[in-house]
DNA sequence: GGGCCACGTGGACGACATCGACCGGGCGAT
DNA sequence: ATCGCCCGGTCGATGTCGTCCACGTGGCCC
């Protein structure tokens, strides 16, 4: 992981579908290079290519962070929501609650369906706060060092 | 927006530099018709094809979601802290807070300093609750429809 | 110095992206 | 019904690109 690494990081970041012949010469390599670096940052996990959509473009309209308290281990809850489709985003936390799950629905009312009939019900769940947005403010994929 | 372009986002979700070669016949085109409606869906905006990055593995060990409480506009706010690149996440929410923004930093005096020197001295910011987290359970790209 | 490893380069080949010409179904107007 | 149009697909030619391999070079340890 050097700077040639988080160029090719930063290039990745405006366009993941960039040619090698592109990104050799803007990372200063041979697109050789370029290639085989992209492919060590993808074999190791340290990048991930993919395609990410826009909800509201996909005709989602309720989006919502749930704060959520559970008795017992979180994993476990967390688990089971990860199976829901809605669920985007879910990370164990520290403080007021015990895990965030972040979800997409279609409509206000599936986002209530999701919460009460399917989040509130697992088993360790003491309560959920809802938190609905409606637009994302800012998103970015790449956690450069500074 | 109909079955073939939700094919090709699920394509992209798994593999975002899959060939077109490759993508055609997986969802049932020809390449150049795989092509042109995935050039169509990048114009439009739906998805953009980028490399995400795990922060772990970029050395980041300090992680939160911040749950912020502002007097007047949150969106002055939120253009400001759009600023930091510890911002990777922001969104405008209703509920207790008024913005939620997920923050990626190096160590977790970092984090301190982040909250405590940049993001409390923010006018119009009342309260900032810290929600630090230590992984990622999941994480989707893709908001299919069901 | 010698051997080794990691990494970049250059070239050859085959696969692929790209673009234009052609084609067919759906649809509205006459 | 039929004509014309448009959207969206296939097909094919051409040049570019990805892929792989052999080679060169610098750093490092013994």
């Amino acid at each position: 992981m050097d700077d040639i690494d988080r160029a090719i990081l930063r290039e990745l970041q405006t366009d993941g579908r960039i040619a090698y012949a592109d990104l050799g010469p803007k990372v200063g390599l041979s697109a050789s290079a370029a290639r085989q670096r992209l492919q060590r940052l993808l074999d190791s996990k340290v990048v991930q290519v993919v395609g990410v959509t826009d909800p509201m473009a996909m005709g989602r309209q309720s989006m919502a962070l749930l704060g959520i308290s559970v008795d017992g281990d979180p994993r476990a809850v967390a688990d089971v929501l990860a199976q829901r489709e809605e669920v985007v985003y879910m990370v164990l936390t520290a403080g007021p609650y015990d895990l965030f799950a972040e979800v997409v629905c279609g409509q206000p009312a599936d986002l209530l369906d999701l919460v009460n009939d399917v989040v509130r019900p697992i088993d360790g769940v003491t309560g959920v706060e809802t938190f609905p947005y409606f637009g994302i403010h800012t998103h970015r994929f790449l956690w450069d060092v500074g």
